[in-house]
DNA sequence: CACATCGTTGTCACCGAGTGTCATCAGGTA
DNA sequence: TACCTGATGACACTCGGTGACAACGATGTG
């Protein structure tokens, strides 16, 4: 695709990442990182949608790995069950690159605009997996709250774990899963 | 207080819901509400943080509604049966304005930077929960995550009832509790 | 080699959200 | 009357985001 420089999206990423974590997310300017990429702001807003999105790119991946694990989850899992194996899955994404996730994390947790953001992506993907759900022939309703709850534990879970160092993503996966059925007896 | 025009305020909320209805939320710009209200600019921005925050005047109260609720569940109540109690006493609220609530739920509906702002709002209401649920001496694992169920079914429950003419909040927050239940067993 | 083509980038002008600063003006008070 | 106070207006400015068009580099074709 690109002949210019190859690669552009992932420099403004990365001088994104870098600014941010340098100043702040509201007090970097999108100039500034299209200037650290060696490229305009234009052209900046030709690769993402906006100024926050920059850091949201790995999301559409996480989005399809959730829909394929609970469509291939065993036909005879519950509801519930299936998105068990979707986190689980998940997880393993995540565990291979907990020094990148926790950057990113500490950047969006200090910025309201970010987490504004990052709730949207975490509805989406509680939507595609209730439509996933839907797909398998769990009733409306009940794939609705199992996605919601899903999330939930997700939600939990990666809080703990960017938190907690060396901490087993899975393990706290197992944990919250547990704590959320004893909570709902 | 307001001694030049009384109720700036509510003018500003005003006229931002019926322009919000009229062209949407996007197409309408902040010098348009303020001059329906006989105001400008730059007063619109000494009452509301920003354009959206205009829609959101409720949720503090809602929340300190929330919270009491939760503070003042019977001493022996589970987590989740004390949030219950807080859903069925905020659903009274909402109940009494229906109609208002219908239409700034279809505003909040038809844009994404506005559905951002009630995620964010939402999970603010979940820390809340969560915080009263710990002052109740729930453990702060089932604290959060009773807290984001609760929240789901919130969630779950008020679209439900706005979507349906004529629906019973109260009886959907049940149903949604049960289906919670159920899922989780 | 000359030339046309195509996709990427830069330039420029523009709009609207949001903010800082200072002036203004009404009302209450001494 | 003179003074203070709090709400509003006026103005200039920054920055996120977009539309339109020009420039340029790589490629393909004669």
């Amino acid at each position: 695709m690109g002949r210019w420089q190859p690669e552009a999206r992932a420099r403004l990423e990365q001088a994104a990442l870098e600014l941010f974590e340098e100043k702040g997310f509201e007090e970097t300017t999108v100039a500034e990182i299209a200037e650290r990429a060696g490229l305009t702001k234009r052209t900046f807003f030709r690769y993402f949608t906006d100024k926050r999105e920059v850091l949201f790119g790995g999301s559409a991946l996480l989005q399809e790995s959730f829909e394929e694990s609970v469509r291939d989850a065993p036909a005879d899992a519950a509801a519930l069950a299936a998105v068990e194996a979707a986190l689980f899955a998940v997880a393993g994404i995540f565990e291979e690159r907990r020094d990148f996730a926790a950057r990113r994390q500490r950047i969006i947790s200090a910025s309201p605009e970010l987490r504004e953001r990052e709730l949207i992506k975490l509805a989406a993907l509680g939507a595609a997996v209730d439509a996933a759900l839907r797909a398998r022939g769990v009733d409306a309703r009940a794939a609705t709250l199992t996605a919601e709850a899903g999330m939930a534990v997700f939600r939990v879970s990666f809080e703990r774990w960017v938190s907690e160092p060396g901490g087993d993503l899975a393990a706290v996966l197992r944990d919250s899963l547990a704590e959320l059925r004893a909570v709902a007896a």
